[in-house]
DNA sequence: GTCTCTGTACATTGTACACGTACAGCATAC
DNA sequence: GTATGCTGTACGTGTACAATGTACAGAGAC
């Protein structure tokens, strides 16, 4: 029932705002570190804290809750919920996750980060990744 | 000498084509399946294939081109130039590595894809990517 | 020179992001 | 119960950018 934990977003970086922000507490969802029954800040206090406008805190909130993390309700303010387990995921969003993991890591890459560096990145994430849930199918 | 691999894009994609494009391309370039001496479709052949417009295709290989990998010539077509090594990445473009997997990979989670199954992707991915380049640095 | 290939420049159109402002639902104090 | 202040929401607007249509300019074959 705490509040969420700091979330940052790049106000210089090409992805927008409200997509930033979603990703930051989709991230915490994902991983646990906000679960059901927690409240988020308001739309207008998170708003403050980014320096951003209040409708694009609405807007990111909107993503997650359409995805099935949040409840928005007027005057109430915005609650995690239980999610639903999503369905398994088609061929098709597998292979797009592993397009956009390449397509992310070659650009690494081309920035000048190592290959060794970004292999242990992979690595940590690869730990890190099996602690969010207990991996009940085999997908 | 040959012709570039083929490449594919989504258009019902959110990311922009020409960002899809220079991505699919830079991945090929980065590990190392497109060298320096290697001509690439002119503008107008790529874009048919892709059924985009050959401005669009212009637009990716110009980024490319920023980036020091292709050199574009008016009457001549498309050359993989030997790019100068990119300069040690500051710390803000190792963080934002960082924060851009974090982000993907929990979508993701979100979309479906089991924890092992994410592993498993960045465990494939961590052994390609070390077949990249001869790591000489320590970033 | 002429033709045809190449990449490039520029104007136009559609779309999406972020914002300002006003509204509507809910909780609380009194 | 009513007033007040909080909450999220709806709608219009400015701006930026993606993708395109069209016309141009450099390079080579003949």
């Amino acid at each position: 029932m705490q509040s969420a934990p700091h979330i940052r977003i790049d106000v210089s970086s090409q992805t927008p705002a409200y997509e930033q922000i979603a990703g930051e507490i989709r991230a915490l969802l994902v991983s646990g570190q906000l679960g059901p029954g927690w409240r988020l800040p308001t739309v207008r206090q998170l708003a403050l804290d980014l320096n951003v406008h209040h409708n694009t805190v609405a807007q990111a909130y909107r993503v997650l809750a359409a995805e099935g993390w949040l409840e928005l309700r007027r005057g109430r303010g915005v609650r995690v919920v239980q999610r639903a387990k999503p369905a398994a995921p088609g061929a098709k969003a597998r292979r797009r996750f592993q397009t956009q993991l390449n397509r992310l890591l070659a650009k690494a890459a081309a920035e000048g980060i190592s290959p060794s560096a970004i292999a242990r990145q992979l690595a940590l994430h690869a730990r890190d990744v099996r602690n969010w849930a207990p991996a009940k199918g085999s997908n």
